[in-house]
DNA sequence: ATGGTCGTTGGACGA
């Protein structure tokens, strides 16, 4: 079983991108990160029609989340957890593992009040992991976390110590996560640098330079990296034309 | 070509 998240930053832009990408990827459960659809909008007969299930929730011009499942797979109606106007977690199970999908907040600047936000967001996204879950449960936390979690995760990081992405205060928060009993699926199967899944647009030919940051993540609590087989980034859809700002991530699971 | 680019909007804002 394949499991993937993508930042498509806007899914209508990016429907030719996401279908080819599904059809050559074939994964087996996506979640999806910056729709930027309403869910009236939401290209839901397409998307089926090239074999999967989908939940979503979307909000105008910005945000919006979604999980796909391919047709065998079973899944169930999102539950909201975070109690937010804003469309940024959805879940889903299937077959006997849980899946919980976030945008965590960009954060823009340290000393703004969206930073606050974002640590907030994060902060109530752990009571909820808390108090809803076992770190014995089969649980994937998937998304764009909005965070690099070490310097191997950026590409300049004594520049950007300090910056929203990668700051202590976000590092810490992240601490507590492993420590409730997450463990990052890609970093267990890969150890180098020069790894990522977020490519600024205003930096020209950023990926073959290799000028990026990995913040778009698929954590498991221990079950489910003990079944973990592989995890990688697939670049090659954010080197099409008109791509998303952000690559795939994926990981294997055997089940 | 000299402060960069997208996407959603319908003038900025978010990223």
């Amino acid at each position: 079983m394949i499991i993937a998240s993508f930042n498509l930053n806007s899914i209508r832009a990016r429907m030719p991108i996401l279908l080819e990408w599904l059809q050559d990827a074939r994964p087996d459960l996506v979640c999806l990160q910056e729709t930027k659809v309403v869910d009236s909008g939401f290209p839901e007969l397409e998307i089926q029609a090239s074999g999967y299930e989908v939940i979503f929730r979307g909000e105008k011009a910005y945000n919006g989340v979604a999980i796909l499942s391919r047709h065998q797979n079973r899944n169930r109606p999102p539950q909201w957890e975070d109690g937010s106007e804003e469309t940024r977690l959805i879940r889903a199970r299937i077959g006997g593992i849980h899946i919980v999908n976030t945008y965590v907040p960009q954060g823009v600047h340290p000393l703004s009040g969206k930073f606050r936000y974002k640590l907030d967001f994060l902060q109530s996204l752990y009571a909820f992991f808390d108090s809803a879950f076992s770190p014995d449960t089969p649980l994937v936390w998937a998304g764009d976390f909005n965070i690099a979690p070490s310097p191997e995760d950026v590409y300049a990081p004594e520049v950007f110590a300090g910056s929203v992405g990668f700051h202590p205060d976000e590092h810490a928060i992240l601490d507590r996560f492993r420590k409730w009993g997450f463990t990052d699926l890609f970093r267990l199967h890969n150890r180098g640098r020069d790894e990522y899944t977020f490519f600024d647009y205003t930096i020209r030919n950023a990926v073959k330079r290799k000028m990026g940051w990995r913040i778009d993540h698929i954590w498991g609590t221990r079950p489910v990296a003990d079944i973990s087989k592989r995890a990688w980034i697939d670049l090659r859809p954010r080197l099409l034309k008109r791509p998303s700002d952000h690559a795939p991530v994926l990981v294997e699971i055997k089940i």
